[in-house]
DNA sequence: ATTTATTTTGGCACTGAGTGCCATTTTTAG
DNA sequence: CTAAAAATGGCACTCAGTGCCAAAATAAAT
């Protein structure tokens, strides 16, 4: 083994470990929907998938990561296009602008967005998890936030509280978005940013 | 057996109860803040609390509801409290307000609301659960708020956008606030509340 | 005070999640 | 084709949580 083939061969690899990921999720987040989340167990799921118990546990960590590990990738592209938006927009709207990045996926694959939904709002620790998933974009969007305030200590906790605001918007307009009825949930967004713009935010 | 005496004894018992779980939460704290949450096992508190560990189920669903249980009761005090505040005062104000009764607690206990801090913060699933507790106080707290914004259906998306953002400046003022070394927690909750107040909130 | 009904408790065995260890198979590199 | 590395599966274990039942404590009734 070499220093040149390990790095491009991990890639490779975990190209490989994410796709089987995602596939093993969504055999799971079918039962999950048909069964209810604690009426599946590991097993179960592990048969389904045809690999056996230990291996699932090598892909995902805990069976509630099957849910909501996907979320952290999304942190990080929303970030990006907060970070993308023009300097002198005011930050509330920079933020609001971030989360299209969620609606362009809920409008790629509504079927599947609609059945996560479900599965996660039937779920109490799931919309925990949820929650805190949403807690860690934060690590990622609360400076590029605060940098845009002024990145004075004032600022920070002033900064935390537009990041976590508009977490509190996103499920907010989460939990009144029924995929089937209504229109879009960029208006829904849109709504509960409204609700709460700050008077000044830059 | 009377149907009278029921009640009755019924609420004692409970009473009883409460005094007993709050006893062993009381222990249990000072183990987790010692051990770490997952460096104590239920054996561990049970025997240190000296009953059986099947007794300490009856007691607590959950090892984590040893920790977050109380919270429920908070929410119903911080509902009634905001209910309390003027009918003509803006509700962002009034829902500022209803974390005074966290204030007082924290104030009236500091070394225990301290330890309770430094538990929950050194655990995720803890948080997850916290941030939980607040969004079921959600289910009293948006009508009341629902209610002076005009109740129209227009204005529930509102009402919980408000809501869960007050959420949002609570959990940033207590992650935000170091008990020994920051002056009080009110003027966290100051800080985040005027870095959010909405432009028209009535 | 003694019996009776009710609650509380504890023990036991069980399920299910998650983990460490190791042998075996598969993949990859040379 | 062979040797190294990685993925897999099996096994046994810990710990959380639950159902069931018997024993102990508590309260009520005569």
């Amino acid at each position: 083994m070499q220093a040149q083939s390990a790095g491009f061969g991990s890639s490779l690899r975990k190209i490989k470990a994410d796709a089987v990921a995602a596939s093993l999720a969504a055999t799971a987040l079918i039962l999950f929907d048909k069964k209810g989340f604690d009426g599946v167990t590991v097993d179960e799921i592990a048969s389904a998938c045809g690999i056996s118990r230990r291996s699932f546990f090598r892909y995902f960590a805990t069976k509630e990561d099957i849910v909501v590990s996907g979320h952290a990738a999304f942190g990080e592209r929303i970030t990006e296009r907060v970070r993308a938006q023009p300097q002198d927009e005011d930050v509330w709207t920079s933020l609001r602008r971030g989360y299209d990045i969620l609606v362009d996926n809920v409008d790629r694959d509504p079927e599947g967005a609609a059945r996560t939904m479900r599965v996660i709002n039937a779920t109490a620790s799931l919309r925990a998890h949820t929650i805190e998933k949403h807690i860690a974009w934060a690590v990622g969007l609360a400076p590029e936030i605060a940098r845009r305030l002024g990145d004075a200590d004032a600022r920070r906790l002033e900064a935390d509280a537009l990041v976590h605001a508009s977490f509190a918007c996103l499920d907010v307009a989460l939990a009144h978005f029924t995929p089937g009825e209504d229109a879009s949930l960029s208006a829904k967004l849109d709504a509960a940013f409204d609700a709460l713009r700050p008077v000044r935010t830059r």
